[in-house]
DNA sequence: ATTGCCTATGCAACTCGTTGCATAGCAGGA
DNA sequence: TCCTGCTATGCAACGAGTTGCATAGGCAAT
């Protein structure tokens, strides 16, 4: 289980409440864990039970009160002794992969209803590398001037970005494919 | 869910008992979905119940008997529907990405530590790719005379090369930036 | 002989993750 | 004015996934 740590890391790097959490985690760049508001919650008291963040009620005007957790030391040592732990393979749930390999024991509609699947996944990964380009832009203007944590943040980013390059040319041969088989 | 989805796929293309398919989750080519054998065992008791497979006993001399599963008409069925429905975004779990924006905040112990882990999924990746690259050329000899099923299990297949050369790429990145970080 | 590994299936207990719902004030548009 | 949407947190119930253990015969090597 790795979710406590990543919050750990992302609370490291800036403190903040349970809802930015999920914000970041959902949508902000380095996408590098999922998680739901209704997990981060739960996990964030937990931690803060066992002492690894501690939590600053910061009222709001206009809007509601937060909760803004930020590291103890207990979850920094916790994060320390979890580095320094063997890393478990990722996993692996590819929907799309399952669909195609499916749709050969299908019809042929099957295969033009998975040509325009395929066509908004490839739009999405479009946009998330796009995103991710601009906030490279944003966040790292002079790449020959950089910290160490921000060379560390940089190369996770890197990653991204060649993860979503990849995708997209693998998408585009498959709806190749898929034209083809639909011919 | 698709983990139902993902067995009565590998079904099709070849009916097997939960031990036969727990190693093709594990370890065969084409990666697209991981599941341990508990899950499988449980999930096909579930569809059988259901009516999705049916199951057939084997006995077998020298080992223990076996329970090999076939998809019914109702399973069929089931995967049809959901051949229909949108696709869900694959979920990223990269704990090795965390792990690295995690050594920003430890001492550089860790980022030496980190090296050797990096370089140890290296391998394993490298591994991957290896027999990736061995099994396209034992499945698929010519790739100009592929049935419809073969496309689809080749572009599939196409995209774990792909992503595992990607992957090494961005690890020799990852390698070179902890090298540079840890002088 | 014993140890370890492979095939084959399964139970029990637990944790993780998802879904639906609830509250509550504020802002902006039709 | 009503509806929608954002910020912010949370409960309850359920389903998915993991971990540890158990059984049981056969095979191969030390």
């Amino acid at each position: 289980m790795a979710l406590e740590h990543a919050i750990l890391v992302s609370l490291l790097e800036q403190p903040g409440s349970g809802y930015e959490l999920a914000r970041r985690f959902d949508r902000s760049i380095g996408r590098f864990w999922t998680a739901t508001h209704q997990q981060i919650y739960r996990v964030l008291r937990r931690m803060e039970t066992d002492g690894w963040i501690v939590a600053e009620e910061v009222a709001q005007d206009g809007r509601p009160d937060k909760k803004v957790y930020a590291p103890a030391a207990p979850g920094r040592a916790a994060l320390a002794a979890w580095l320094r732990e063997p890393v478990e393979p990722e996993t692996v749930r590819h929907e799309l992969a399952v669909k195609i390999r499916a749709a050969a024991f299908d019809d042929s509609a099957a295969l033009t209803s998975l040509i325009s699947e395929v066509e908004r996944h490839r739009e999405s990964h479009s946009a998330l590398l796009a995103r991710y380009l601009t906030g490279e832009q944003r966040d790292f203007p002079d790449l020959t001037a950089l910290d160490t944590r921000q060379e560390l943040q940089h190369v996770v980013l890197r990653g991204g970005i060649e993860y979503e390059r990849m995708t997209l040319a693998w998408l585009d041969d498959v709806l190749a494919t898929l034209h083809r088989l639909a011919n």
